[in-house]
DNA sequence: ACATCTTGTTCACTTAAGTTAAGAAAGACG
DNA sequence: CGTCTTTCTTAACTTAAGTGAACAAGATGT
């Protein structure tokens, strides 16, 4: 599980030895039961998550309607915006499955970023491969249509359809369950 | 105009006036005429632009039709995802009003990084506020209707609506500029 | 001053998503 | 095993956005 992690880091920055071993003597795994709820609207919390392996979810709470934003799965990091702000969280994360998750807080990351620039230097990277791959999803969200955005998730991440219940999707894709039901309907009838 | 740089890196990081100096002497700002296109699709670029005055949006051109998904205002920084990935841009960039921006290219960055440790912070800092942000958006997006959005944008960017043409805001919007003109039209009935 | 292009609005019509309700299928649990 | 809940689908109806066309107002250019 820790060779995944580290595997993940090199993408990034070469690490020592010792700037590993500072990492495993943190202590950051952790195992977490299907339907455990990491994060509640209104809590403050200074807790990041990287997903080693299973799958986490956002989703807000409006008209007490569960409105799904985002999925997390294997490989995917993940800093409420609350932490960043320092505000209580607008929204819920929950464990859709079993899940083995490495868990920071932010005191804990401005001590190692101080203490190994390298981790600095890491997480500048990351975030701004983040916030690209980020922006150009919002970019295509915004210039496709429910069907057009359901058959890319089908390409970009057909495990998705498979793992998550239909009514989170039909959320996640900004519609309503039925909608996603009908509209998928609609494409096995032009494919025949 | 420098000073407005300062006071915007000054949230980050304090500089000293060596390393202020060090910024100058980069000579960064540029002005560039209503109209100009900083980025074509397809276009191979290494620049990341920073708003000191004026308003620049991202487009795609997608059946011949431009689809705008990004408008960036005064003290806002754009760095396109084709910079981070480094593959040919799939969008464009253009001024819709006259502008001075601070134009600066990854090697630079790199080197400039490297040198000022302190860079680093403050590029890790504003990524991941904007990544945090861009969630936001994101997340309210999906989560609400082409009226609601429409809505929301007048209360958190009511200049935009000012400032850019209205098929251009539609657009942004996710919508037809017809809906745009119609949706408006229903709001001012309701408030009446 | 005139022609042209861009921009925004309106209308009629089409298409797709929202809504409400009902029922089938799959899981959870005692 | 049956009961209860959750999940998913289908259908009928409503509402809103997409589409195509026409028109008016402004801006641009010659």
């Amino acid at each position: 599980m820790q060779d995944l992690l580290f595997d993940f880091i090199s993408k990034y920055v070469s690490l020592s030895e010792e700037e590993k071993n500072a990492i495993v003597s943190l202590n950051l795994f952790r195992s977490v039961k299907k339907g455990t709820i990491l994060l509640q609207e209104g809590q403050k919390s200074r807790e990041s998550y990287f997903v080693l392996k299973g799958c986490i979810r956002t989703y807000y709470l409006i008209d007490s309607e569960e409105k799904t934003t985002a999925f997390y799965t294997e490989m995917e990091a993940l800093t409420p915006p609350s932490v960043i702000s320092k505000t209580p969280s607008e929204y819920y994360i929950s464990c859709i499955e079993d899940c083995i998750l490495l868990v920071s807080n932010s005191d804990m990351e401005a001590e190692v970023n101080s203490k190994f620039p390298k981790f600095e230097i890491m997480c500048r990277k990351l975030s701004e491969e983040l916030l690209a791959k980020e922006r150009m999803d919002f970019d295509e969200f915004k210039t496709s249509s429910p069907e057009q955005r359901y058959l890319n998730l089908l390409q970009s991440r057909p495990d998705l359809i498979q793992r998550v219940p239909q009514h989170q999707l039909a959320s996640y894709l900004g519609i309503q369950p039925q909608s996603l039901s009908r509209l998928r309907a609609r494409i096995l009838e032009k494919k025949s």
